[in-house]
DNA sequence: GTGAAAGCGCTAACAT
DNA sequence: ATGTTAGCGCTTTCAC
């Protein structure tokens, strides 16, 4: 004998009293609670989850299905998700699809959430038509954070006008040969996200009567080694931009290392834009155009929260801020263009 | 109706045949499984891990505890964790104790995690007396990694001998005046594992008959920012070390900054060690004593995994190893002591 | 304010 | 090879 029963037994009540005392559901007497409560530490009564979520069809916890674990934008992520789900005393089961596609089908499918969860939410992830239908059929409350999903609601900034940001910024201080560092994350980022940064810097660049050369568009894969590797491409080159965007910060902090390593100065030979709001870039005073992810995971995880507590679903689009931060490495072009 | 019933309905079987068709049990006729299946895959069914855990006492799903998420150690782990669950189909449950100490007690309640899981891996927790006990009273299998804990098995590295690497690394170049960059991590990392580096650092350098002097200590609270900060406040004093060892490469990363920003060379200038093993620390060239938090995961995982199948237990500490890996950050002091 | 009883969807003996 | 039965620990009517 164990579980709930164990305390109805040791107080002389039944199941169900022993139930809302230990629930705190009304129509219970103040004694009775206490002397629930008290025994129920004594003989240390743990609920069985199981138990619990069997007879009310409510597991009390949210899935955060990921691409890999390893970003910046996803640890964030995860931590807002994950603060506002304690409040609410939810669980949190994590999806990881492993960056490789091969383990990636068998996440997507339907049967593989097991209904252990109430709703879930998916990290700027993209899907085919298949993944998708297969998360349709789980029927699970869904949002996703990152990036436009078709189909799903989603949470997150104007990527488009978040680069446009940026780059006027850029144009502001007088810069007109200015580099893209951009690229596709390798691992399953969803695929809008670059492709919004770059065409909106392109794009106010063309509106300002400028046309980024091809060789001014570099792939930096979204990462600090692949920012460094392409800032190294940039630096082989004459003339060597006056200003250099890069669509994330962690591709930004790669290429100041890289710019420090060859002895250039930031931002008197170089200025350095980004967007993103990583911690690291605070530290080197990199101006950034900074979201908040963890409060857009928050928002996701009370989204779904509200809705499994019977609340209207929310819209199709919650748009997340995102603010130009300029610290110190940014400054007008101080040499000529072509110099080096 | 739903569930498994359903299908038998459907096949005209009884619900324990489908349930052993599905679960692919021996005794059930192959055209059996064959029509079982094809039913199941037709209704769309999903089995209900409530249902199994608490017929079975068996969740599938395993915990992880971490102090707060956002670390390369915990993510590298946590990624490690993750990659051995999945094959064996197991989830991951995700208790962060969000930093701060005001949420922490109820996390470590042992009520808190419900029974919804079947083991426990603790990251780099330290936990004071009543939290043991907590812990000792869910009566989950556990472990931890990353440092020790008193009372529980655990996996890491052996961190005194690491910084002894990495000091005798210094020592054999040439290095006579090297400061250390260690401190304390504010959010609830194990606190054995900066004490235990440092003796490391200072143990090795009393053994070659060097005292480091106060001033050599510094405080880089285990981030980035702070051996940004610390090296900053190295580089007002005179003289500047020939090298500096960090006790993570997080610090040494910022550390590098800090001397960048200054136009010092790394190593001709200073050479930097650290342990840890970042992708970061491979870019810029630094050098390390490198470990693999992933690979420690999934052993931590497998042990919980076999244990649950009935295996042996394993050790009260099982050593992961940790490598030097020489790469440009250190050189011979290429400059006399005290030039600047 | 409290109790009795039915069931949530599955598994695991024990039959057949 | 398949069916029957009895729970797993909780919640939830419905009675009292």
């Amino acid at each position: 004998m164990s579980g709930i029963q164990e305390i109805a037994c040791a107080t002389g009540l039944s199941k169900s009293t022993v139930s809302r005392a230990l629930r705190g559901l009304p129509g219970v007497a103040a004694p009775t609670i206490a002397a629930v409560r008290r025994v129920a530490e004594e003989v240390g009564y743990v609920p069985s989850s199981a138990a619990a979520g069997l007879a009310t069809g409510r597991q009390r916890a949210i899935g955060v299905v990921v691409p890999v674990i390893d970003r910046w934008f996803y640890v964030k992520t995860l931590e807002g998700v994950d603060a506002e789900l304690r409040r609410d005393g939810y669980d949190l089961v994590l999806y990881s699809l492993g960056g490789g596609s091969s383990d990636r089908e068998r996440a997507f499918h339907r049967s593989m959430l097991r209904r252990r969860i109430d709703a879930l939410v998916l990290l700027s992830l993209v899907f085919d038509e298949s993944e998708r239908e297969q998360l349709e059929l789980t029927e699970y409350p869904m949002v996703v954070v990152g990036g436009p999903a078709p189909g799903v609601r989603h949470i997150g900034i104007d990527d488009r006008g978040a680069a446009r940001l940026a780059t006027t910024h850029l144009l502001d201080l007088g810069h007109r040969d200015v580099a893209y560092i951009g690229g596709q994350d390798e691992a399953g980022m969803n695929v809008a996200v670059p492709y919004l940064r770059r065409d909106g810097f392109r794009d106010t660049m063309r509106a300002s009567g400028i046309e980024p050369a091809e060789d001014r568009m570099l792939d930096g894969g979204f990462s600090y080694r692949g920012g460094y590797g392409a800032m190294r491409r940039l630096l082989q080159r004459r003339p060597v931009p006056t200003a250099v965007f890069a669509a994330s910060d962690e591709m930004a902090l790669g290429a100041i290392t890289a710019l420090a390593e060859a002895s250039l100065r930031v931002p008197e030979d170089v200025s350095v834009i980004a967007i993103d709001g990583h911690e690291h870039g605070a530290v080197v005073g990199l101006t950034t155009v900074a979201q908040d992810p963890s409060e857009q995971g928050r928002t996701a995880a009370r989204a779904l929260l509200d809705e499994l507590g019977g609340a209207q679903p929310m819209s199709a689009f919650a748009p997340a801020a995102a603010r130009l931060v300029v610290r110190s490495s940014t400054g007008p072009p101080a040499r000529l263009p072509g110099v080096f």
